[in-house]
RNA sequence: GCGCCCGUAGCUCAAUUGGAUAGAGCACCAGACUACGGAUCUGGGGGUUAGGAGUUCGAAUCUCUUCGGGCGCGCCA
């Protein structure tokens, strides 16, 4: 039996209409949906199914409605089918219904919730990306977390994931930290350079200054003594050092961020190397192949609309035809020395992917890159037709709040808070979870005070003290005697659960395979975060229920049926807290100390 | 100037992707409390979903438009 309440019920109803009705167009099944009813009033579920049909079938939604309802009063798993409204269908469930979500709950452990609508297809999810000149930042933060809280959701799914990082190690700001390890190390072996005059040998200036690179600098000291300077330990010509000093900075910088990104939970299965890639002759062989296609031309873009900046002329550039799918112009892919832009890199690299064989891209990132999809998409298209689907989800800016202030983050100062210290302030957990609790696409606040605080406004402390109650009544039970493991629990009978709140917290609990369903075709992880703090409120309404009716209590040593059949209950809440935590990558706690 | 995203209670945000009377937390008002873990709970007030027009059985959600905010806009990545 589906585990799934409401896809059991779904299927009831495209029954029922299919014998009232035949075969049904699939366009419109598509749209038939069963739904939690708003309002207790209203019974359990309701479907749009009439108001959907009926124009196609030539009768009116509540007509329609009628006659569903009543091929499905004969269902034995419902109580009542009733219409409302324009044509709703509104189920009421027999309690046995929902009782039985609760052994289905236990016997499948943190798998109810898993879902098929992936049906193995492959995807990939590259995130965080960040460029490897320095520590990990807030910025990179919540790209990462809802990057891997999304593949996460994705494979409960049902999706193939892999995760995948991708490594820019191939542009100008990489060039620019060499310069800046170079400058560090220089001080290593005792010659100091004033920034400014550092500046103005460097080609790009001296963009690096935290002082994460001092250590790098010590290091290359160690490792080649004074053979990277002249011999007074002043600058030598690059060619003497600059690919040596890049390539250890470079690993540096990365050994860095595998660090950070395992503090923070995250382990993609793939690092991929714009450098290698480029070195692969990935870059000419797409071009190449966008040229045969006929989709390269050289020409000259019109100038943007209004004031023309400063330095603007007209330029032949090699352009892209991104406008033939979909792009508001077409796109450049070499620079005025021939080399390939950025643009024209990230091509080869999606082109690599699509090699791999994936059926679905999605790309995690940062919003200020909103401006970079539409020609992305266009070269996906280009390359792969309606093959392969590339999706972004855009992450927006955080801003960090300590004592209702704004926390500084200027790189250039080198103050910036990097991810190392926010985890080390309000832990890996509640870093993760935060981060999720918004639209990914909507701007956020992390204020630091909240974030470990003990009460309801803080949703971390909210959902794990759910979780840690749950194990509480359970330890407290096992010591009076009674079985609590799930095993035991799934036989337990259930009919003494009919107090409103228990029914409540069953009807989230039957919710939980639909909510990963929804979250996963929208890519938004978020959803699992709101629904664990709806989940953890329907909890302590029932656990403060007992506070002032006793006989709600969970434990209740005088009554041992209704004991037990509460422990189920209490255990299946925590099976899906545990099972969405996981989704979210948090650890959940047995209490809280 | 053009494009994209956004605008929901005083504040921070939801809204099952077009569904019924737009919901939570904080703040505010009024109550409850020697506890299966009070690390609180219950109830209440608060809305023309920025404004206007349209699409349809039905709009916070889709279209157009005005206003306001963010991001981007030919050799940065």
């Amino acid at each position: 039996m589906n585990a799934d309440l409401f896809a059991r019920m779904h299927a009831h109803i495209i029954a029922a209409l299919e014998a009232e009705a035949g075969t049904l167009d699939a366009g419109i099944r598509a749209r038939i949906e069963v739904s939690p009813a708003r309002e207790t009033a209203h019974g359990d579920m309701a479907s749009n199914v009439a108001m959907v049909a009926a124009k196609a079938l030539g009768q009116t939604p509540r007509g329609l409605a009628e006659a569903l309802a009543r091929r499905l009063r004969d269902a034995p798993e419902i109580a009542a089918a009733e219409i409302a409204g324009p044509g709703f269908l509104n189920i009421r469930l027999r309690p046995a219904a929902l009782h039985a979500v609760i052994p289905a709950i236990l016997a499948a452990g943190e798998a109810y919730g898993d879902s098929e609508i992936g049906t193995g297809q492959r995807v990939n999810v590259e995130y965080v990306s960040a460029n490897p000149t320095g520590p990990m930042h807030i910025g990179h933060c919540r790209g990462a977390v809802v990057g891997d809280a999304l593949a996460n959701l994705l494979a409960k799914a049902g999706f193939d994931v892999t995760r995948e990082y991708y490594i820019n190690d191939a542009g100008a700001q990489v060039t620019a930290l060499a310069w800046a390890a170079y400058w560090r190390y220089l001080q290593a072996i005792g010659t100091e350079i004033a920034p400014e005059d550092f500046a103005r040998e460097a080609p790009s200036g001296l963009q690096y200054q935290g002082d994460y690179l001092i250590p790098v600098g010590a290091a290359l000291a160690e490792r080649f003594g004074r053979g990277l300077a002249t011999a007074d330990g002043g600058i030598a010509p690059p060619e003497h050092w600059f690919e040596t000093v890049r390539d250890f900075a470079i690993a540096a910088m990365m050994a860095g961020i595998r660090e950070d990104l395992s503090l923070l939970g995250v382990r993609p299965d793939v690092f991929a190397s714009e450098r290698a890639l480029v070195a692969s002759g990935a870059v000419e062989a797409v071009i190449a192949r966008l040229a045969q296609a006929g989709l390269i031309y050289d020409g000259v873009l019109a100038p943007p609309k209004g004031k023309l900046p400063e330095d603007w002329e007209p330029r032949e550039q090699t352009l892209f035809r991104a406008t033939q799918f979909g792009d508001d112009v077409d796109r450049p892919l070499r620079k005025s020395d021939g080399s390939a832009t950025y643009f024209a890199n990230d091509i080869a690299y999606h082109a690599d992917k699509v090699g791999r064989g994936f059926a679905t891209l999605i790309d995690v990132w940062g919003a200020d890159h909103g401006g970079y999809v539409a020609r992305m998409k266009a070269a996906i298209r280009a390359l792969a037709g309606e093959r392969v689907t590339l999706a972004v989800v855009l992450c927006q800016i955080v801003h960090v709040l300590k004592g209702g202030q704004p926390v500084r983050m200027s790189k250039r100062a080198g103050s910036f808070v990097t991810l190392r210290d926010l985890i080390e302030e309000v832990g890996r957990d509640v870093v993760r979870f935060i981060m999720l609790t918004r639209k990914s696409d909507a701007q956020m606040e992390f204020d630091l005070d909240q974030a470990v605080a003990e009460t309801r406004e803080n949703p971390v402390f909210y959902v794990q003290y759910a979780h840690a109650r749950c194990r509480s009544v359970l330890r407290h039970a096992a010591e009076l005697g009674f079985a609590t493991t799930e095993k035991a629990l799934a036989a337990i009978p259930l009919d003494s659960l009919e107090d409103e709140a228990e029914l409540a917290l069953i009807r989230r609990l039957a919710g939980w395979p639909r909510l990963v369903e929804g979250a996963a075709r929208a890519f938004e992880p978020h959803r699992i975060a709101f629904f664990l703090y709806d989940l953890a409120g329907d909890f302590h309404i029932l656990w403060n229920r007992g506070r002032d009716t006793a006989t709600l209590r969970f434990i209740q040593p005088e009554r041992p049926a209704e004991t037990k059949a509460r422990l189920a209950l209490v255990a299946a809440t925590a099976v899906v807290i545990r099972s969405g935590l996981a989704v979210m990558g948090v650890v959940p706690v047995e209490e809280m100390r």
